[in-house]
DNA sequence: ACACTCTCTGGGAGCGCTCATATCGCTGTT
DNA sequence: AACAGCGATATGAGCGCTCCCAGAGAGTGT
């Protein structure tokens, strides 16, 4: 069965290619009762337009890309990306478009692939992801006129984006330890050159000030998200004798704990953990994990939504969103 | 700056479009003085062919979809989903392709979209996933001329796929087992409507048999592959007195170890516990998981390539590939 | 009856490529 | 000196759509 064209459509119902393009792109100016012969034909004969044809002659071809850089490429098992992509493809689904995904092993990969991504005309527009702050990357395809939304803070003026309020939810963070009494809060945090990593170092201080009290460099100490990572992190702190703990991922949280048993000490008698993600695996660890429930997959669905304004209307001021965080208490704190 | 053309490139170098064109898809016939003129116009341009016009004139789009159908989107946390998009992302790269993601939420979204997919011509080949055999989206798409091929054993005649060797996995998980004195082995499963469900429990029950001894029902409990769900199946077997058990994946392992704690009982002490993908996740748990690793991200390269030869070649004949899966020997069993 | 509007439909042009074919300028041969 | 033969390059056609404009009817007002 070789491929049907909008002419071959419209010789089956006896209208032009023209008509038969109107019916399809759901333009108004169809007799009722023309539109549903074509509609017949098209459902019959299970047409569907040849997407090239249709970028060629439209400009616009219906695909999004994500990028997701490369130094996060080796955490890509963080159920944080998983939900980000399905977010994604919920909000690309909603505009009718289809998502392209580009991982990037390493910078010089960024490097070779971005003028291909952005200069082939092959995607209507493209979210980029954590991305440290002035990413080259990002720099780079933001001084194209390729349609672009951050998540998370960009660090590069004009970028729009979408995030969540990693600030206040540290801050908040802060203020639930010091109400329930906790004294020496240590933090765990992500790489100090992420902003979720800055931004929830930030809003703990902040929080911790509200009380008069400080964050000394001694209950700091930082890790790369994983579960591991916060297993490490927490060897450090266990010097300085904390009485409780947040951490800036829930995996670096589970990390703390397993760490904090490993010492023959409890959570959260001994020492208290707050964790940042909201991820079902904190629900089901010992002691299930108190923690601050960010929305990612609305994160995800929301920047496709803004990048999908932006096509439709390029001149649109940018707005950045920035969506709230909620403490979930449960055992660990 | 309006976006060059072959032609304009054309221009600038001083010959025709067609030379351009030849530089680009690194044909021979080009005098390397020439060729190199051609190649410092693009450079210093950044052009970039278009890829509708490409796709439009070649038939061909360099875009090959992989396929996540409706029931384990709710699964997509599964760190088997990460590492399965990083091998495909990985293999697609090594072909110039580009890759798309489809997730389904629902089966009816899998019916109306389906046709979009495949009939656009926007892909020129696709990856399924995880289907459970017989699987209508896939029934569906094995229907038409789009090049397929399955990640898993796909129970449908014809479709070329790529899967690992679940059954000489468990088979030995089975053989590891009784060699080591375990009596009463338990099994928990994935979904027996899955091939890896059906091909790890035929696998298991082998190596049993190997040793005269059976996999009786009340040993047996099933699950969905997540955590929570081997928590819940390990409740089941308790009851039973298992002495050892095999896990068809390291979440429903973990999940297992944890529910045996739960019951004041010790891993591998007085049940050991076999896991099955060999996850990050597994090392770092209490106690480590011995488990059987399984090349995911090799499986998903494996596809691309397999793909990439039936686009050359449309007529090659099918040749499954099993790729092989080792037992990891830590501290659970 | 006429010009005029308004709605609906058809056809031409062109998007930027690839592919097949035509053409050019050489060399080597007789 | 003329011509075949060959590699390198140019040209034409066309991929299947969208967009724009022209034209056909049908209806309106005078």
């Amino acid at each position: 069965m070789a491929r049907l064209t909008l002419e071959d459509v419209g010789a089956l119902a006896g209208v032009s290619r023209s008509t038969v393009s109107r019916v399809i792109n759901n333009e108004s100016s169809v007799r009722p009762e023309v539109r549903a012969r074509v509609e017949a034909v098209i459902s019959q004969t299970g047409y569907a337009p040849n997407a090239a044809a249709r970028s060629l002659a439209s400009n616009r071809t219906g695909v999004i890309g994500l990028v997701i850089p490369s130094h996060v490429s080796n955490l890509f098992e963080d159920p944080y990306f998983a939900r980000l992509i399905q977010g994604v493809t919920l909000g690309a689904k909603q505009i009718s478009s289809t998502l392209t995904l580009f991982l990037f092993e390493s910078e010089e990969e960024e490097r070779e692939v971005s003028p291909r991504v952005v200069e082939s005309g092959f995607l209507d527009g493209v979210i980029v992801t954590a991305t440290r702050p002035g990413n080259s990357l990002m720099r780079k395809i933001a001084s194209t006129d390729l349609p672009l939304v951050a998540i998370g803070r960009p660090g590069i003026d004009g970028v729009p984006y979408v995030d969540v309020d990693n600030r206040a939810g540290a801050f908040q963070a802060a203020t639930f330890l010091r109400e329930h009494g906790y004294e020496r809060c240590g933090y765990i945090g992500g790489p100090l050159n992420t902003s979720t990593g800055e931004d929830r170092l930030a809003g703990f201080i902040d929080g911790l000030a509200e009380f008069n009290s400080a964050l000394p460099n001694d209950l700091r100490a930082f890790g790369d998200f994983s579960e591991p990572s916060g297993y490490d992190a927490m060897s450090e702190l266990l010097d300085h004798s904390p009485d409780a703990i947040f951490a800036a991922s829930d995996g670096m949280a589970l990390g703390a704990i397993r760490r904090i048993h490993d010492a023959g000490l409890s959570v959260p008698d001994d020492i208290a953990v707050i964790g940042f993600d909201g991820f079902t695996l904190g629900e089901a660890s010992e002691p299930s994990l108190t923690t601050l429930e960010q929305p990612v997959s609305a994160t995800g669905s929301l920047a496709v939504e803004l990048l999908h304004k932006m096509l439709g209307d390029r001149s649109t001021p940018f707005t950045p969103s920035v969506l709230p965080v909620q403490l979930i208490r449960r055992a660990s704190a």
